[in-house]
DNA sequence: TGTACATCAGTGAACGCGCGTTCACTGATGTAC
DNA sequence: TGTACATCAGTGAACGCGCGTTCACTGATGTAC
């Protein structure tokens, strides 16, 4: 048994990585195979004793990614499954709907970065495409449930439903348009009315006091 | 002077819309021009006599689109200029978030059909993707503005963005994502979000009696 | 402990293919006489 | 009114190129003796 175990798994965890960095940064059929396995330091042709297809990859990177949310970073930074779970899900708000999650073409969402790609792959890219928004909405859920005390608002899950594609519409528009001012004012926007969604319940009738003190907690 | 001077405009005519529909269908990357002269009755050769690259047809497939949105339809069909333009909104945002327009894969909006293929193209694509996105937005602006009668809730600009988010957000959601339950589920509670938001501009603090009303109205 | 060996991760040349773009041409058209 | 002509929209063969995938191979590795 030559080579250890553990060393084909950690080239195949090397060219996901490079496959999602370069997916999310130039799409699914704008980068060939040979750039991913240059990228992870190979040669074009070890490719297929590690994937099926091109698009077997596609999904395994999607999913890679799924396993290394934002939430699990946040989680990981101290804030552990028995803390207010509502902060968690404000933070990631805050995080997804940011001019550094704007920047970041490499380690953004690839829920942002490549939408059209998913929608027009094969059943395994979407699935594991559904995977990612399922995490997304899990949070914002129970976020809600912890957060509604009777009152008359929306369910939480429909709440939750609303709020992911407030951050994936936001931010898929921002990165789109070719106008830097206007792409500030839809994260601002989606930003602020998503802070307000988490915070209250009920965002539109909150005073301007209250979106001050919002605000300011942040 | 060969050929009647409106000849060329309409075979021009033909090809980007025969362009649109199959760059909607299936993306930018993945259409050929041959394929696209085909559809639009011609062979490959002419098409440089009508476009200087397939990036420069793609942003006119785009603008094309931007001149014959769902707002124009409405308007044409009995709601002018001086009747509530809340009703216009109202309708753009059901027929948005529908089964029809998740389903009308050729005729739906590119907003929604080809938001990473435009983000990784030219600047004349993201130019008239900006274009469409403004529309929208001022559609949604305006009757905002109507409709608000010195309530507390958030500006028709901020509004008018967060409904934009959510409209795409959603339905680019919906798209990609595997699970047919799961995505009648979004285009349902963005729907309804996106309805009260409209109808009171306070939806989460609309009771239950309320919504009722509002959902008969439909 | 040292060596021969079997394994298989990784190599790189080759395959067929379809792409965007170019170009010399053809032939349908409206105009001039 | 009829005909020769200039125009240019449209044709289709050809170009160079890069792609996804295949395959015979090579050589670094852990194991058996």
């Amino acid at each position: 048994m030559p080579y250890a175990p553990e060393h084909k798994q950690k080239t195949r965890a090397r060219i996901i990585d490079a496959a999602r960095s370069l997916f999310n940064q130039r799409g699914f059929a704008e980068v060939s195979i040979d750039e991913i396995m240059a990228e992870a330091g190979l040669t074009r042709g070890g490719f297929y004793h590690h994937f099926r297809s091109k698009d077997a990859l596609f999904a395994e990177a999607i999913l890679q990614f799924s396993q290394r949310t934002p939430c699990q970073q946040l989680e990981q930074m101290g804030l552990d499954q028995h803390s207010p779970v509502d902060q968690l899900a404000q933070h990631l708000v805050n995080a997804y709907l940011s001019q550094p999650h704007l920047q970041d073409l490499n380690g953004q969402c690839p829920l942002v970065a490549l939408p059209s790609d998913a929608a027009r792959a094969g059943v395994d890219v979407r699935k594991a495409y559904t995977e990612l928004l399922q995490k997304m909405l899990g949070l914002f859920e129970s976020s809600f449930q912890a957060n509604s005390e009777g009152e008359q608002g929306h369910s939480p899950r429909t709440n939750a439903l609303v709020l992911a594609s407030l951050c994936v519409g936001g931010m898929v528009l921002a990165r789109t348009i070719s106008e830097p001012a206007l792409a500030e004012e839809l994260l601002k926007a989606t930003q602020r009315f998503g802070a307000g969604l988490l915070h209250t319940d009920s965002p539109p009738q909150q005073d301007t006091a209250t979106q001050r003190r919002v605000a300011a907690a942040r």
